[in-house]
DNA sequence: AGCCTGACTTTGT
DNA sequence: GACAAAGCCAGGC
């Protein structure tokens, strides 16, 4: 991430605001970001992003960004594995076996939510 | 300019 | 039901 595009904002800040507009307690998956940005053939992109978001600020909730499955597959990149998990267990996010529970219930899908 | 990698997702065997 | 492979896009070297 060297440049961004030539309009001076690239799909990684998108994926930041998004991110960035997840409700405290909501949790949403890289493909969900991924099919609001439109570049839903690729949530790894949203991941990606992701990796670079720790040099971003303000902060990015990253912790909030989760698989389909609503496992923590991300944790290790974080400061420490546990972070992500610690800072779930804050936002009343109840995270067991690396997953998290009631995902489906916590889930905030920003096509949808933001759609209304 | 070309090849490799990556925090995903879906589908097929 | 578990494992493997492919597709996708952008950044880094």
């Amino acid at each position: 991430m060297k440049k961004a595009s030539t309009d001076g904002t690239s799909f990684f800040d998108d994926v930041y605001a998004v991110v960035r507009m997840i409700p405290k307690g909501r949790v949403t998956s890289y493909g969900a970001i991924a099919q609001y940005l439109g570049t839903k053939l690729s949530a790894r992109m949203v991941g990606w992003a992701m990796n670079a978001a720790h040099n971003v600020h303000p902060t990015v909730p990253a912790h909030r960004v989760v698989n389909r499955n609503g496992m923590l597959t991300g944790k290790h990149h974080f400061a420490t594995p546990t972070l992500m998990e610690e800072l779930l267990r804050k936002e009343k996010i109840e995270v067991k076996d690396e997953k998290v529970v009631n995902f489906q219930e916590k889930f905030w899908d920003p096509s949808r939510e933001l759609s209304l």
